[in-house]
DNA sequence: ACAAGGATCCTCT
DNA sequence: GAGGATCCTTGTT
């Protein structure tokens, strides 16, 4: 499953050239893996891959100010505002120059969970962290994090237990995106977990 | 200056 | 499952 058995370390816990890999790769190896911001930690359960000439990835039509941490260097985040409102966290994978992220959508809270609850409204259960603007306002994520490294920023992320099977299934709201993009099975998800969203689109590998 | 986008969320049936 | 709310940032004029 997305394993890589490198010996060289490239950040806490990663083997080197870890996020230098296929979007589709890291984003099936970051299911387990936590993500953590002040003392709120959270396994990651759901995850998106965004590739380089796909037409759903925001760096699709060009570069721009805005999506220019997607052409970066691997292992930094790029997060994105949508809707005025939702602060989505992607990790910028592959090579620098090549832009491809995986968009973080889910995950089961570890710790802090009084934290995220008063985030999150006093909200409570599966809901909590289960879908990407949820998920950015429970960690507190924000714009500026955009450009910082993944393993060692205030926002950063560590290997974690792998599920024991994963789901897999079109990705969610790109219904702008060409067919074959929007149809491609590029959204991933850890199975046996209630922490995810939109369950009835997955499937098993 | 301004228009418009926009990888969602929530509240209904 | 569908529809509307929502509002900041960017890109363009």
């Amino acid at each position: 499953m997305g394993r890589v058995g490198v010996s060289v370390v490239e950040g806490p816990g990663f083997p080197a050239g870890f996020f230098e890999q296929d979007a589709l790769v890291v984003a099936r190896a970051l299911l387990g893996a936590e993500l953590s911001s002040g003392g709120v930690v959270v396994r990651i359960t759901e995850t998106e891959a965004y590739r380089e000439d796909d037409s759903a990835c925001h760096a699709f039509t060009g570069r721009t100010k805005r999506n220019a941490a997607l052409f970066g260097p691997p292992a930094h985040w790029y997060v994105y505002l949508c809707y005025g409102i939702h602060r989505l966290i992607n990790v910028v994978t592959g090579p620098e120059g090549h832009a491809a992220a995986v968009l973080i959508r889910s995950a089961e809270p570890v710790r802090g969970l009084a934290t995220i609850r008063r985030r999150r409204r006093g909200l409570n259960g599966p809901t909590l962290l289960n879908g990407p603007g949820k998920l950015g306002q429970g960690l507190g994520a924000k714009l500026e994090h955009t450009g910082d490294s993944v393993v060692d920023g205030a926002l950063h992320v560590r290997p974690g237990e792998a599920p024991s099977a994963v789901l897999i299934g079109p990705r969610i709201g790109i219904d702008y995106a060409q067919p074959e993009d929007r149809d491609a099975p590029w959204r991933f998800a850890s199975a046996g977990t209630k922490w995810v969203g939109h369950r009835r689109r997955l499937r098993a590998e």
